[in-house]
DNA sequence: CCCAAGACCTGGCGGC
DNA sequence: TGCCGCCAGGTCTTGG
């Protein structure tokens, strides 16, 4: 589920069960996350009040007394808040008891995401500090796309979906904002002109922005602990709608691979 | 440095 | 019903 309206919407429904509770216990089940989780996850986080949550990226940070509790979702992961009491079910790897009587439960089957600790500054971890700005950042625009573009030779959609250049635009938003924008995926990076990458960054802008709207109107899912995240209602153009007509022209929609990942365009409205 | 491909892992689906 | 191959929201790591 996590693309960065998912990580934005875990984010707003579990901070208000969150912040300002404090970590009685933590339960590993399975540790064997993408990296391990830290042995002594327990005697960082153990009796630690949250101070803070915020997201950086697709990362969620914990902002406890000595340190920062950071969990990524990977393809699979959900964090929910969950009662005591709630059966734990197979893919339930990590519970965050909380002195509310709530916990937070990490779950996720495929085992991507991640749970870690830094101890110092976020913004100079390893898996942060070569990050691209923020989609929202006020202080981005389509210039700074236009300039890191050029001389690259990679297709858009990898240049967009690329992390050291701009964060938070996964697959499914790469080809929705590359429809929206008229511009095919393939198209070289270096190739496009500062016009495009306005219009481009506007509408990665407005996509995530709905997306994040649609995800808003489930938040009751983390607290009952069922329920589903509610992007899946909202419409998509083009991902998953390969060799289905195109919504603007009718023409059929092509679908490719680019970088490994499933790419759909038109081949009429997207040049 | 740049770019493409591989790696991690489980589950669901379509086809036979 | 069962088995097989392929696909899935991410991104770090390796190889050329």
């Amino acid at each position: 589920m996590p693309e960065l309206p998912e990580v934005e919407t875990t984010l707003r429904g579990i901070t208000p069960f969150v912040r300002g509770k404090v970590i009685v216990r933590v339960d590993v089940r399975n540790g064997n996350l993408r990296w391990p989780v830290p042995a002594d996850i327990s005697f960082y986080t153990q009796g630690k009040r949250v101070e803070a949550i915020s997201r950086r990226a697709k990362y969620l940070l914990f902002k406890l007394p000595q340190g920062h509790l950071m969990i990524h979702l990977g393809m699979s992961g959900r964090l929910r808040i969950v009662q005591d009491d709630t059966p734990v079910e197979k893919h339930d790897h990590v519970d965050f008891c909380l002195d509310s009587g709530n916990r937070l439960r990490f779950t996720d089957p495929r085992r991507f995401g991640s749970v870690l600790w830094i101890a110092g500054d976020p913004g100079r971890h390893k898996l942060l500090k070569g990050l691209g700005p923020e989609p929202f950042d006020p202080g981005l625009d389509g210039e700074y796309l236009y300039h890191r573009s050029r001389g690259k030779t990679v297709p858009i959609k990898s240049f967009l979906m690329d992390s050291r250049v701009l964060v938070g635009v996964g697959n499914i938003y790469a080809n929705e904002a590359l429809f929206k924008s008229g511009i095919a995926p393939t198209r070289t990076a270096g190739r496009i002109s500062l016009a495009s990458y306005q219009k481009l960054l506007d509408n990665v802008r407005v996509v995530l922005q709905r997306a994040i709207e649609a995800g808003g109107t489930t938040l009751r899912d983390f607290v009952d602990g069922n329920g589903k995240p509610g992007y899946f209602q909202q419409q998509l153009n083009v991902y998953g709608r390969g060799g289905k007509a195109c919504m603007e022209c009718g023409a059929i929609l092509r679908e490719i691979r680019l970088g490994q990942r499933a790419t759909v365009y038109c081949t009429r409205c997207q040049r």
